[in-house]
Parts: C-alpha cells; structure tokens; sequence
DNA sequence: TTGTAAGCGTTATCAT
DNA sequence: ATGATAACGCTTACAA
C-alpha cells in the first residue's frame, strides 16, 4: 500500500479509503490510485485489514463427523450454495469437521476463540465445549441448519419434516398401507423426533396406532446411511408380518435396503412402497426411480447464510427465529398400492 | 496476551516464547504461563499471528464448478480427507469454487493475492487468471489432484486410469466383447484422454480398431454427469450395431445410462456390461451392483497434502514430481460374458 | 479532501 | 532465560 501511495503522489490512508470507501476520495485521486495499483497489481493484505478492524471475513460450516450419515448425498449442493452466498456478502468458508472426539472439537474451539472465523454454520446437533471454552461462548455469530437449535438460541434452517412426512404417510394410508417400516437414523435428534412424530400423527389421524409401524435403525455406531439401510433390510427379513411400505429417513438408507430386499425376491413397488428423504440426484434413476421428500439444499443454504448475515450486524442478538423451508415430495415410482394380497 | 504476562507476572514476549516454543523457555516459567493461559481461556490471535509472521495457515481447495461433473460423489471423501491431514499439519481448509466466469476467477486470485491463503490444491485444469494476475505467480505453493498438470509445474496426484480401464478393456475383450460404448466426460481433459487412450491401448493389443468404440458424452455443456448418461443412452438406441460394452468414465453417467437402457428393455449384464469410474459407494447398491475402478479419495487427499506440505517447506522449488496412486477395479455384477447371441 | 499518527495482537531482534 | 521494543500492513480518529 505504501508503494501504491508513492506511485499515486498521496498517503497511505489516502489509498486505504480510496480503495475501502471510493466515495468519500476525491475523484481525480481515485483514478490515479486505481490506476498506480492496477499497474503494481496490488491487492490489500486481508490479514491486516482484519487485525485491524477486529473482525474475520471467514465463516466455518461445522459438518459432523460421519459425513455419510444422512445427508451427505446433498452435502456438496450445501457446500456451494453456502460459498456462494457468502462471497455475495464478502465472506469465505471454511470446513470444519465436528467427530464425536476431543480433538476436532478442541479444533473447532480454536478456529473460533483465535479469530479466525467470524461465525458458523452448524450441522451438527452438538456444540463444542472442552475445558471451559464453549462454541456458544466464543462471540461468534452461530445459525444452525437442518437441525432445529432454536431453543438452544441459535437460529435454525430446517424443512417442515414433520408435515411433509405426516402427508406423505397419509397418502400411504390412502392408498391402502397399514403396516409401516421406519428406518430411522441417529436416534433422538431433531430429524428423528419430528419425522417419526409426522409419522405417527398420520397414523392417529386414520385412527391406526403406532404399532402399525416397525422402526429400525436408531445405532449411532454407522458410519453410512447404506450400512442402516442393509441392516434394516435384515430386519425387514425378519418379521412375520411384513410391512408394505417403508419410510426411510435419508436417500442412502431407501438406496441400500431396496437393493438388499430385491435381492431377497420383494418388488418395488409391487410388494412394496418406498419413500425417503433428502431429494438425491440418483434417487431419479434408481430402479424403481425414489420417492424422496426432497431438502431444498440451495433454499437452506441461502437462508442460513442470510440469517448469519442478519446476527452478525445485530447490536442485540434477541431471539433465536427459526426459519421453515417447505421440502415437497418427488414422487416417482416406488411408490404404489398397497399389494391386493396383502392382509 | 498481555494479560497472560501481567496474571504470570512476566513479560509478553516471554507469553509469545512459552506458547509457541515451549523448550525455549524456564519449566517453571512455562508453567505459571500455562496456568495463566488457562485461567483467563486465552487463544492466542491467529490473524496477529499470520500478519507478522506474514504467512497464512489456510489452505484453498479450488473445485471446478460444476461440482456434479464427474467425480462429485466422491467429493465429501476428499474434503474430509484433506482436512483431516491439513489439520495434523496446522493448517486449515478454506473452499473456492472456479466456475466458468470471471468472477469466480476473480475472487480466488483475490483470496491468493490478499494473503488469505497460503497454498492451494487445485481440482481443475484451468488455473485463474485476470488482469495480469495469475494464479502461478501469486506465490502460492499449489499441487494438483485427480488431473495431471504436472507439465504446467504444478505436483499431481493422480490415479493410473490408462493402465486401469486397458487392463479393464482386456478383460471385457477376453469375455468376448467386441463392441464397445465410451461415455466421455468433459472433452480433452486429462482424464478423458488418459482413459481413452487406455480403452484405445487394449483394443490394439487385442488387434482391434478403434472402430470398435463408439464415443457418447464429451459435450461441456452439461451440469451433471447424470445428464450425460441420459443422452449416452439416447446415443446407444440410435446405434444399428449396440456395443455390448459400457466404459463410462463416472459413476454417475453409468447409473443414469444403466437406469434408462434399463427401461428400454435391455439387461444388464446379459445384453451390456458395464464398467465405470469412481468407487462411489452407491454403486454397490445398485441393481444390477456396478464395477467401478476405485479413485481412492482417502489417499489421494492425503497424497495432496503431502506434496504441498513439501512444497511449502522447500525453498527451491524444483521439478513438479507426479505422484501416481494405484487405483483398483471394484468388480460386481455389471460386467460379464458377452451375450451369445452377439453378432 | 487529504495527511499524520496511533494501534490492532502477535513475533523476532537485540539487550540485559 | 527473560524483557523491551520495533515491525507486520492496514484502518481510523483527528488535524490540517
């Protein structure tokens, strides 16, 4: 900066504003500065800008650990619509990755207490906390997404699951279902609850009860939303009296438990009806192409980073709102009439 | 920092000295440091750090654009890895996407020449450039990973594709197969010419012309390999003598081929063998379940990061070396003799 | 509108 | 072994 003020005839701070505030420069200075940088290629240091004014320009996305749990076929979709509004607002992203270990917790802890990054955009359910430092803590500005972390006082992204799920069920029971299987994925968290609750209400409301659903999954021990669905295709084998339709929580496990019943002799949709969530590309040209109750990975994205935008310039963060994306069903062939013999 | 010395009752040079090198320094001293480090939860200030050290620790991973062009399935895999082996190193992970625009050139020529970053590791052929400032002369350390660009100096991580799809190619010669299907990716690229001429290599080996192949895909125009099964499908109804074998160079183009000539009536493996690239782990589950030659994400990442942790240390920047990774053909169901009925 | 100068939180040099 | 101090490259009062 300080050659391009020797080339240009001004002072430093004159080019610091010429280049951070074009407008309060006079504008015959401004060409001239323009010009005496273009011409040393001269692009500030983004390090001591940000030293200086206090404030990191880089936000981290926190992904859990088993990528494969999930969502991970929309993960790259994410990653991008994320990126791409944040350069829009003049930030980057970072990756971190959030294992059930210290240490990528403790790393996550240091990206953040050392002012590396500015906020997060968290996927996980957890939040990380060692020796005192927590991520809740650390003057970051923090949006959740996927998961509903509005009570826990972070704004979240998340889809209405719980209808989309609970109408999807309906139009199972509509088409004659009565015995479900579920195949849940790791037990308890946001997804879970509400998709099993969706579930559930669909039932009730045509006056069934919840034993007419079979959960499997649920072990938090998978590092694949396929191995969940093998094993849940096992369970499947087991029972005596087989569901005739199936609800499975990510693309990956519907993917995996089909190809392992098909195996076994059942036809899709012939003996039974599938349907899953995250909206895959290759759900389209599985065979049977997959029903799926899509995650708008672009929609979340955006709103993510537009609710991070909105906390990082709020004086007084009040309450955490929670912003709903209505996901819709695909609805393509694996999905049918109950099979007449069915009991 | 300061208040780490006044709490340890010592100087903040010497705070500086405990923390970074902890052998230059009093045992007891250190420890009262420590102590007071980690009473008053202080992280030492990254962006203070890098400024006057005057290098960055983060490290830019350059994705091409379309993310779903080739090897996108595999892409979550190689982030984690190469975050994971960044970590180990001290380093972190900061993404940048190179669409086919300037802009997006731009902003990673700005995250080079505004020290952001300090190395790069690049999953396209084209290297930035703007305005006279290259990506090659921003004084990043960057290695190349999946194409070759060794030429253009930078170190490559690779997999042998040639050697793998000829010794693939043989294979389906020695099942009888005569005609074959090639599904390109973008056309001219490393990978497409390298797994071409693989294809190429093994037909003349078996005293074949390279009339046995009928080339599909190569158009740029796509965003998704998906797409580029779809219209390869097209292709194959259209040609009078069907090949009897499918080499498509991702895994994506092979699942949506194999799930539209599916529709068309013809099976798989009985009328057509497939084979396809990427090791997705979706293949597995698919119907029939696909050969795939592996790209082995996990320890090309770490092939990368390796290279550029070298690089980064050396001070005279030699030759570009290429640092080739076996990859492995995962065989499964899609690949068999060919149909007796063949002409 | 422009210039002067202080200071952001570190590390590195040089004394002590 | 430790302490004082300058410097990294920028922004921002404040002064001119």
């Amino acid at each position: 900066m300080a050659d391009v003020a020797r080339l240009a005839g001004v002072a430093i701070s004159t080019v610091s504003r010429a280049l951070a505030n074009p407008g309060r420069v006079n504008e015959k200075t401004r060409l001239k500065i323009d010009a005496a940088a273009k011409q040393l290629g001269y692009t500030p240091n983004a390090m001591a800008r940000n030293l200086r004014v206090g404030k990191s320009n880089i936000i981290m996305i926190i992904l859990p650990g088993s990528l494969y749990y999930g969502v991970s076929q929309i993960i790259p979709q994410v990653l991008q619509s994320i990126n791409n509004a944040l350069i829009q607002n003049g930030y980057h992203l970072m990756i971190a990755n959030l294992d059930r270990d210290e240490m990528s917790e403790r790393h996550i802890l240091d990206l953040a207490f050392s002012g590396t990054v500015r906020g997060a955009i968290i996927l996980s359910s957890k939040l990380p906390e060692v020796d005192g430092r927590s991520l809740a803590n650390a003057g970051l500005s923090i949006v959740s997404m996927l998961l509903d972390m509005s009570e826990a006082g972070l704004p979240s992204v998340v889809t209405n699951d719980r209808e989309a799920v609970r109408e999807v069920t309906a139009e199972l029971i509509r088409l004659g279902h009565r015995r479900f299987l579920y195949i849940a994925g790791p037990e308890g968290n946001y997804h879970d609850v509400e998709r099993y609750a969706g579930t559930l209400e669909a039932l009730r409301a045509a006056g069934l009860t919840e034993e007419a659903v079979t959960r499997s999954g649920g072990y938090l021990g998978y590092q694949e939303g396929f191995e969940i669905g093998v094993e849940a295709a096992s369970d499947f084998a087991r029972l005596p009296d087989k569901p005739t339709a199936v609800i499975a929580t990510s693309d990956d496990m519907a993917v995996s438990f089909i190809s392992r019943v098909q195996r076994m002799g059942f036809n899709i949709p012939g003996d039974l009806s599938v349907v899953s969530f995250d909206g895959s590309p290759v759900c389209e040209f599985s065979s049977p192409p997959l029903s799926t109750i899509e995650q708008p990975a672009e929609e979340m994205g955006q709103a993510a980073v537009g609710l991070l935008m909105e906390r990082i310039d709020m004086t007084d963060k009040g309450m955490a709102t929670r912003h709903v994306i209505p996901s819709r069903l695909i609805r393509r062939e694996s999905f049918a009439l109950v099979p007449s013999n069915s009991a």
